[in-house]
DNA sequence: TTGAAAGCGATACCAC
DNA sequence: GTGGTATCGCTTTCAA
């Protein structure tokens, strides 16, 4: 089957590629017409022509000509992670009310990654990038922004670098949610466990935890795994942590409560008998689990709408609020009894 | 910054735009060399302006001409859910080896969804597509396919669909793992719960599920649940499966698996004293609940990995088997006991 | 409201 | 090995 060029609609409805290429990019308006300086019969006549031929759009020679793509690019750190794979959805869903494609990819929590994906995707003219950031991953955002395309930050913020968007949640919040939370149901020794990484998200956590522990004239200590082999320190962080007369763990990520939960397990340590457990993110674990598991959930549908949201305004150069701070909430759960 | 074409590395370097273009799309051989036709030294000094111009090439400007764009495309249904995201990222970085870029995109189990996403991605020029069909997703595959582009069916079969790759697992084979498992338990009523979805996959297992239970002269029945509201229905269906005498449950995905424990914990029914269950894919569900679940592992890294194998070959047309038909494999698990 | 024609930045073909 | 140039399909100006 040949390929249906906008010259084959425009020969075959007897009117210019200019005519056609009008009605193909016209919007319908709000009465359901068409918002574009052709004649209604005439648009009529190529829209039906255009559906007989079958005709599709060539995306790059559109993209060419133009130099907008409608194509956003997001680069997470993992798709197939339950937080990114779920924000990935929605931001895919608001995408498409904007008529963006997106282009997909995951950096692994590595620099070099993250750059050769930047050059990757902005070959393809993209309009607009959300991107969550790496440790050492400045350079290659600054390359996006050099190259003018307009950047949003989702999930981890960098700082000093200017012009960007930023779609984040309130970490510092997070972090001290959960540990009052702990505090008030009587529990002293908390500690937090966390990745040997340098994510302000992370970081922030932190930073919150040590907040609220403080303010109660409590003493923090955060333990920390390496992201690349967290498995082996695990039950080690845990034991020790236990012959401290440890209470309860604050865990900063899905990722990390999963490893806590089966090195506990595997120690036969049960929540809340041996660890009072606030965890973080969404899962059907903290749900369906012998005990549920009280944790911090992060609105995904507003990170994901709302970074595309934030990138849109950009894209088109709307003046508005570039820099959105999400609120975390507590969902309580059986994982942290009153003491 | 302004954009720097080919045309500006061409007269940099003092040479036409034809070597620039042959440098920039040479492949480095085995020996570290660039094969093309190129003398090394005005390689090199190409390579060199290139990189301090701060080139990029133009990707809908190289696809235009050239009729092709190292791009993919990959519709599942949900890049949120569990096992399509993980192959999705299998399926990314198998890409990344074969310089494609990809597209991923989700029809929401929604036949008009997946026809508007077949046209935008073949605006895109793509050079291939990966698709697990929905129910009444037909036509839209036959528009690809129309259109030259080589398509493999993931996860879920069609039929008298010609000239399309496959990569498939044996669900039939699952479905009677699972029924086995049990049956050489000792379980004699058992019973699988699924979706009223059309699907090959879920219709093999269930296929599979029968073949087994009247192998052993066993009476087999499926309860189904609607796909768009199960929540509702969960209960009843064990409920009324208790007072039937069921004892155990084949589940041939995991979020039914999640509805059935959701359901299970609130009606205080636990697992295996009340009911045996096996169930499909994996999640730490299985692994750190209370007692683990046994389940049948599909292979993700195979299943992603082999659909881009396939689907490039069809692209180079190089010869080779185009359905790939793979092995389930069952973890066994607490949820299961002799009896 | 309509159309002619100039490019967008690569690749592909052909000539040297 | 190297270079000139037509061309891919569309959008965009400009003129009618």
């Amino acid at each position: 089957m040949k390929k249906i060029t906008i010259k084959d609609v425009a020969r075959e409805a007897g009117v210019s590629v200019t005519l056609v290429s009008f009605v193909m990019n016209a919007k319908v308006g709000e009465d359901g017409r068409l918002d574009c300086p052709v004649n209604p019969e005439t648009a009529a006549r190529v829209l039906e022509v255009a559906k007989r031929l079958g005709y599709r759009r060539n995306a790059a020679a559109a993209s060419l000509r133009s130099g907008r793509s409608n194509t956003i690019a997001v680069i997470t750190t993992d798709i197939a992670n339950n937080f990114f794979g779920g924000i990935s959805r929605y931001i895919e869903d608001k995408s498409a009310q904007y008529g963006y494609t997106v282009l997909f990819c995951s950096s692994d929590e590595n620099a070099d990654k993250l750059d050769a994906l930047v050059d990757t995707v902005l070959a393809y003219n993209i309009d607009g990038l959300i991107v969550a950031p790496v440790p050492g991953g400045r350079r290659a955002l600054s390359k996006a922004i050099e190259s003018r395309v307009p950047v949003v930050l989702l999930d981890r913020d960098v700082e000093d670098l200017d012009g960007v968007g930023k779609v984040l949640l309130n970490d510092i919040e997070a972090g001290k949610m959960a540990t009052e939370y702990l505090i008030g149901k009587g529990y002293r020794k908390i500690e937090m466990v966390s990745y040997d990484l340098d994510i302000s998200s992370i970081s922030e956590r932190a930073e919150g935890y040590r907040r609220a522990m403080s303010a109660h004239g409590l003493e923090a200590r955060v333990d920390t795994t390496s992201y690349g082999d967290p498995q082996k320190l695990m039950p080690n962080i845990i034991k020790d942590a236990i012959e401290r007369g440890v209470e309860a763990f604050f865990i900063p990520t899905y990722s990390l409560t999963a490893l806590v939960i089966g090195a506990m397990n595997e120690m036969h340590l049960r929540t809340p008998r041996d660890l009072g457990l606030v965890a973080f993110d969404e899962s059907d674990l903290y749900r369906l689990g012998p005990s549920t598991i009280a944790h911090i959930v992060q609105p995904l549908k507003e990170l994901g709408e709302k970074s595309v949201e934030v990138l849109h305004s950009m894209i088109e150069n709307e003046p508005g609020e570039t820099t959105i701070i999400l609120k975390p909430e507590l969902v309580p759960g059986g994982s942290v009894t009153d003491r």
